[in-house]
RNA sequence: GCGGACGUGGCGGAAUUGGUAGACGCGCCAGGUUUAGGACCUGGUACCCGAAAAGGUGUGUGGGUUCGAUUCCCACCGUCCGCACCA
């Protein structure tokens, strides 16, 4: 923002063409065009007819492009070289492994090397060299970035495709449409996202983005530190994770989410003896079961029936004992297992530690089911004051659980518990704690610390049509990735372009990408290195965030045909910077990304992987994509229902006495986002017409700042549209079209205006604030109308140079008039006298006790002593002194005095 | 429940490091111009009291720091957004 590259649009100026028809524009236009080529290679080829200044100036506002999410799809969808480009980076993701050693990713090449050499171990053992052919495909397979497996997706039968987890709702709908998803298994394509857990959180550190979206994306990741701990059973250990392992003196008992893989083989034929019976009931209300079998049948139908709406809103503890026991492994006591629905399956190992001292979760469940809980930290005297509680570690009188820094107790083995024993018992914290816990658990083999992330693998495959196709055949042990020259991948012609959706509640449906309908398409042959032969296509396509995850680096060379970007190009536009030129260094990345907050967790994250994928492998010369973020805020619209609740057309609402009607009836004002359902809808197209292009990008940019989002007002626009007009017909008269402009200097308090009004837009600019620098373009333009005397010519040129960065059609058109044959864009940004922003006289603010009584006038340079005196002779203060002597006088030197009486 | 953002005229919003609160626009009032209306031009417009000058009050509420607070600190109230049994 804050020049015309980044407002014009083309269709904007169709439209503007098609109403006003004006060649000069034209002409303008296509010399912006042909700027905009300049300045792109103008690392190459320095354009010759500007100064080094204007070419500083241009790079400097050319950076400050926004860029939108959206556009990419003009692209994407058009360009089969977008296509090309977008494949050729997946086939690099796929020969990439991340290598946790390093922290990065490294190319596959290397990690067969390393099996090859021996330096790195097979999982059996086995030399790499005994390994069958479909063995080690399998095994390289496992480590690559992208890859294909079987796993939960979220499947939605309404939409006839699987959805990452980003695009489904928190309600269990598909953000798109609100279609039921459906937990499935199904084989996918996945990005091994996580890899990247620690360093998408970490770098969020390095980029200047709203703390909203940091924490958006910090709370999606979602890392948490602490320990996993295995449990023995009859059937193998089970393991757990948990933040708080200092506690697990604490754990009485243990619970699985339902459909966790051991719960099956940990279930015996019968209960054991003197199991209570509200342990075996499905449902505080249900009967109870006959064997733990029966029990976990009961609790899982049960859990399945509720909607994931349903489990939000009823909080009320509910689980069933599955009939067996695991030891903890700190005592060496038998605690029974339960299944439970508030653990869940994908987080952690879908398995915990019910520590319910300590755990308000668990503490509701211990008391549902009527289990121990048994103290192990001593909670400090304020917690119990701040219950009415009498200090006691008997835990039957606790109204919650105690989450906190305390004293431990009861939390010490080294008497007859297992080998070498731990003690926590006193003062530790309970970062001390942990890592005490985790030394003696590791030392026993019984767990060690580890760190959970909420962050899944990013399910890449859809079944659509419009979307890249994987550059990825199938032969009989598994996928291949296509040479570069056989890229792009194109999709075929098909009669049929939807997926085939099914009933939006048939969980069990089955989904049909629309590529496998096309059999002559489906069958390639082709030389993988072993001479020609036929593979199967991959059918699925890639997902929309695809492109959008790497388009920014396409529009810094677009026409690029060799590479995705040309290294030099790249690392010019986007490379980490060390400043100067009034500028910060960065990491890099793009220097203004304008976009709305809700790609939080959706295209940001994903770009930002992409980007660190492309960075590791020196494909790129920053870590970051996007240095800068600004999510520009929303407008919304008022929207009115009338008697019966419906909608009614807004646009039709009439407004008397603060009252609204439609058609005659009283109706009540809503406010909401501007769309179809509310009937309140206001389009670009609507506005061009009524008012024209410039009014209506005034009226946007100057309601408020870009971030915040506000009520639309037709009403208002046209004080944007009546600014336009006095200020043409301050410079052009209307009869003949003429400028008006003469060439004689402009008067001393003019010239004055003008150049605070040049450096206060410049400076509002540079801040995003393009609502303040209009208003200071109105001023000066008031200014003028008041005058009503012909403009000088020096006042003229920067006042249309400064409109034009916000009305540049009007701009160009007013510059065309003032004599110049060249488009406004290109002219240097206007330079000011500085002496002209210096007053020789100030007036100066006076308060007395901080109010405000008078104002005095001053020279600027006045010595205090001056100003003092100056303030005291002022009659209203020498009123308020009431003829005592000011106890103290305090001079801001150009700013206010402030005599204390 | 947890986390984040934000509360200023009739409305959208200014006030960049604490220093004349309300820039600019809408609306409204008065006047000019006009056959009339619209458009345009001029002046006014935070609230209270006043003919005016002067005065009082005022940035969600209540405290605090300061010569001085929309701005900094504490507590509370309210609105919006995100997450939500994350072990």
């Amino acid at each position: 923002m804050g020049h015309p590259f980044g407002f014009i649009s083309t269709d904007v100026y169709a439209r503007f063409r098609r109403t006003k028809g004006d060649n000069v524009l034209r002409d303008g236009l296509r010399q912006l065009r042909a700027a905009r080529r300049a300045v792109r290679g103008a690392h190459r080829r320095p354009p010759r007819t500007t100064t080094e200044d204007n070419i500083a100036i241009m790079r400097r506002q050319l950076r400050r492009i926004g860029l939108g999410h959206d556009a990419r799809r003009s692209v994407a969808t058009t360009d089969v070289e977008f296509y090309r480009w977008t494949q050729w980076i997946f086939t690099r993701i796929f020969r990439s492994w991340f290598d946790p050693d390093a922290g990065v990713a490294r190319p596959i090449s290397e990690l067969t090397a390393e099996f090859e050499s021996g330096e790195r171990a097979t999982p059996d053992g086995r030399a790499w060299s005994e390994l069958a052919e479909g063995e080690r495909r399998s095994i390289i397979d496992d480590h690559r970035l992208v890859y294909s497996a079987e796993m939960p997706v979220n499947w939605c039968p309404g939409l006839g495709t699987v959805l990452a987890n980003e695009e489904v709702t928190a309600d269990g709908r598909s953000d798109i449409g609100n279609y039921p998803v459906f937990r499935r298994n199904m084989r996918q394509w996945v990005m091994r996202i996580t890899s990247y857990a620690d360093r998408l959180l970490d770098d969020l550190d390095l980029l200047d983005w709203p703390e909203p979206i940091k924490v958006m994306q910090r709370n999606w990741i979602g890392r948490s530190t602490g320990a996993e701990v295995r449990f023995a059973t009859e059937a193998g250990d089970v393991e757990v994770f948990t933040t708080r392992p200092d506690t697990l003196f604490g754990a009485t008992f243990m619970v699985l989410a339902p459909e966790h893989p051991m719960v099956d083989a940990l279930v015996p034929d019968a209960w054991p003896v003197d199991t209570p019976e509200r342990w075996t009931m499905a449902t505080a209300s249900g009967t109870a079961a006959s064997s733990p079998g029966e029990a976990v049948d009961a609790y899982r139908s049960a859990a399945a029936a509720k909607s994931d709406r349903e489990r939000q809103e009823d909080r009320q503890k509910s689980g069933v004992f599955i009939g067996a026991t695991a030891t903890n492994p700190v005592n060496g006591e038998q605690v029974p297992v339960f299944i439970a629905d508030y653990v869940l399956m994908g987080y952690g190992t879908g398995a915990i530690m019910a520590v319910p001292c300590g755990d308000q979760r668990d503490f509701e469940f211990a008391r549902e089911y009527g289990l121990a809980i048994t103290a192990i930290q001593q909670p400090p005297a304020a917690w119990y004051a701040e219950r009415d509680l009498e200090p006691t570690l008997d835990t039957s009188a606790w109204p919650e659980a105690f989450v906190g820094e305390g004293a431990y107790v009861g939390s010490d083995n080294t008497s007859g518990g297992p080998s070498g024993g731990i003690d926590l018992n006193g003062e530790h914290s309970i970062a001390e704690a942990v890592e005490l816990i985790n030394a003696w658990l590791e030392s026993v083999g019984r767990g060690e610390a580890a760190i959970t992330y909420r962050l899944r693998d990013w399910l890449f495959s859809r079944q659509r049509y419009w979307g890249e196709p994987f550059p990825i055949v199938w032969d009989e042990h598994g996928p291949r990735s296509l040479p570069d020259s056989e890229l792009p991948v194109e999709l075929p012609e098909v009669d049929d372009y939807s997926p085939q959706a099914h009933d939006p509640d048939d969980a069990a449906s089955n989904p049909v990408p629309p590529l496998g309908r096309v059999d002559e398409w489906v069958n390639v042959e082709v030389d993988l290195g072993d001479g020609p032969q036929t593979y199967r296509r991959e059918l699925n396509v890639m997902p929309q965030w695809a492109g959008s995850c790497w388009y920014e680096l396409r529009y810094l060379d677009p026409t690029n045909a060799d590479a995705f970007v040309d290294p030099d190009v790249e690392a010019y536009w986007m490379g980490p910077r060390q400043g100067g030129d009034g500028e910060a260094s960065t990491v890099g990345g793009v220097d203004l990304y304008v976009g709305g907050v809700e790609h939080a967790v959706l295209h940001l994250l994903y770009a930002r992987f992409w980007h660190k994928v492309l960075f590791d492998l020196g494909l790129v010369s920053s870590p970051e994509p996007f240095h800068r973020l600004i999510n520009q805020g929303y407008i919304q619209a008022y929207a009115f229902t009338d008697a019966r609740g419906q909608y009614v057309e807004a646009s039709e609402v009439t407004e008397a006495d603060g009252e609204f009607f439609f058609d005659g009836q009283p109706v009540n004002r809503e406010y909401g986002k501007m769309g179809k359902s509310l009937k309140n809808m206001v389009t670009p197209d609507d506005m061009y017409d009524a008012y024209g292009a410039d009014t209506f990008r005034l009226y946007e940019l100057s309601g408020g700042p870009l971030e915040a989002s506000r009520p639309w007002a037709t009403r208002d626009v046209v004080g944007m549209q009546r600014f336009l007009q006095r200020l043409w017909r301050n410079l052009i008269d209307e009869d003949t079209g003429e400028p008006t402009v003469v060439d004689e200097p402009a008067d001393d308090e003019t010239r004055r205006l003008v150049a605070r009004t040049v450096v206060g837009v410049g400076d509002d600019l540079d801040a995003l604030r393009a609502n303040t620098a209009i208003a200071k373009l109105i001023e000066l333009n008031n200014h003028l109308t008041k005058a009503a005397a012909p403009v000088a010519r020096e006042v003229a040129e920067p006042l249309v140079q400064l409109l034009g960065i916000v009305a540049p059609h009007v701009g160009e058109e007013l510059w065309a008039k003032l004599g110049h044959d060249t488009s406004v864009v290109w002219a240097p940004f206007p330079t000011v006298d500085e002496n002209l922003l210096v007053d020789d006289t100030i007036e100066l603010p006076v308060q007395v006790n901080g109010k405000l009584r008078g104002t005095i006038t001053v020279a600027a340079d006045a010595d205090q002593a001056t100003v003092t005196a100056a303030a005291l002779a002022v009659d209203n203060v020498a009123a308020h002194l009431d003829g005592a002597e000011p106890r103290k006088v305090i001079v801001v030197p150009g700013r206010m005095v402030n005599v204390v009486a």
